[in-house]
DNA sequence: GTAGATTCAGTATATGGTTATCGATATGAA
DNA sequence: TTCATATCGATAACCATATACTGAATCTAC
């Protein structure tokens, strides 16, 4: 049941699972991790949700909710374990287990997530890369294979990979993403900007740089098109 | 007064200027953008909300409200011109006029969106690259030059860019907001996952690659945690 | 030319997420 | 030991967005 859920692009038609946790707390999630290990690293032991608003421009009472949602138990007066709260965050994403992934298109963006270490530090660990451009195949990238997509499926399903990476151009994503349901991949991380045609069970997340540009640009134009200050309906 | 709006990760305190469209509208309005541009290819000249819902995925009733917001009007019974909401779109995200940006960090990231030529379509125009290894001053990546930081606040002035894009490592992204608003930069780009300390004036977005792999690990983890079909509050 | 179907526009309702309130509990100081 | 204060946890109010509804406009077919 649990389908594309990707926070803004997302057709209200097929709702997915009732997600235990609303999507923008999830999202915050990641830097409550970050800042607490911040803090762990300096020796301090216990934190409060003021604290942590204050420090991370959010009102206490939205980081309590959050936190809420991991389960995590507090004191009242000295607030959280930092270290119990760390650890609660990253079980909750699921951040002990690898994922192991394939990713498919090998270009700019491609060879920049390959090259990301720090993935494997948020339970994520690219084992291959895949490229339609035979050209490709064969070359290694920031010490990852490039193999050929028609290799995909087979491999995904021998290694039991549950995850795949799409960075290739808009035009082939359709195709990469049926290579990779054929191979039993469960989750697709998407950076190609189109919709993705997928049975229902499969996971999709769209990273669209493209909305965030369009998001920034209109606020940028709006600036300087509107009086600062002013704001009505269009 | 406008700040920070980053969808999923802002402060609630500090409220920016009530945008005259929701942000999710917003950021389907490049999907649709890029699925017109398909459907003029192809010689089609009008369009109605149910068709475009029907194609991405959405109710007819979200396509139309989100349209709406760019100020088209449409007609009963044959919907819009192709031509011309494409040009509403583009109109209303400001991707008409040229945004000039500088970019800082040259590494894996800032590589691949230097050489992302499709910006330009979007009226993104990376003119010149910074890092703060002297080390990368002085070379060429794709085409654009890689300067020291320290020269970024100077040209920024000179040449009235308005829009910085951060690829930098956490530790770094601080000092360069820094020079950015020293620079007179109006809005950044943020792809370092730290919330950035900026005047309130400032247009912050920011691209925060760890939320969305929390967001997709955790389905992931639930997944193979409980078994599917299963939803209940935690 | 008229009837019927389709779609747009504007308004109303429902849902989900954020913010505020309240009581309970632990700490630290008197 | 007792009191004041900070903080948690739960519930409730509120707000933004998504969805539904109604009426008017336009086209097609007869």
């Amino acid at each position: 049941m649990v389908i594309d859920m990707n926070l803004s692009i997302e057709s209200p038609l097929k709702r997915p699972d009732a997600p235990s946790i609303p999507q923008p707390s999830l999202r915050r999630l990641p830097q409550y991790h970050h800042y607490l290990v911040d803090l762990e690293a300096k020796g301090i032991g216990r934190v409060s949700c003021s604290t942590i608003g204050r420090d991370l421009n959010l009102v206490p009472i939205q980081v309590r909710k959050d936190l809420q949602y991991t389960g995590i138990i507090g004191k009242p007066k000295t607030g959280y374990s930092v270290t119990e709260l760390i650890l609660t965050i990253e079980t909750f994403l699921g951040w002990n287990n690898v994922n192991e992934a394939f990713l498919v298109g090998a270009g700019n963006l491609g060879t920049a997530l390959l090259g990301h270490e720090r993935f494997s530090k948020f339970g994520l660990q690219i084992v291959a890369a895949f490229d339609s451009d035979p050209q490709k195949a064969g070359i290694w990238i920031h010490n990852k294979a490039v193999l050929p997509l028609d290799k995909l499926a087979d491999l995904a399903q021998r290694m039991s990979i549950h995850l795949g990476i799409i960075t290739a151009p808009a035009e082939n994503a359709q195709t990469i993403a049926d290579e990779m349901v054929k191979g039993g991949i469960q989750a697709i991380w998407n950076f190609a900007p189109v919709k993705l045609n997928v049975p229902a069970h499969i996971i999709v997340h769209n990273e669209d740089l493209y909305s965030s540009l369009a998001s920034l640009s209109w606020k940028l134009a709006r600036r300087f098109r509107v009086p600062i200050q002013e704001r009505e309906a269009v």
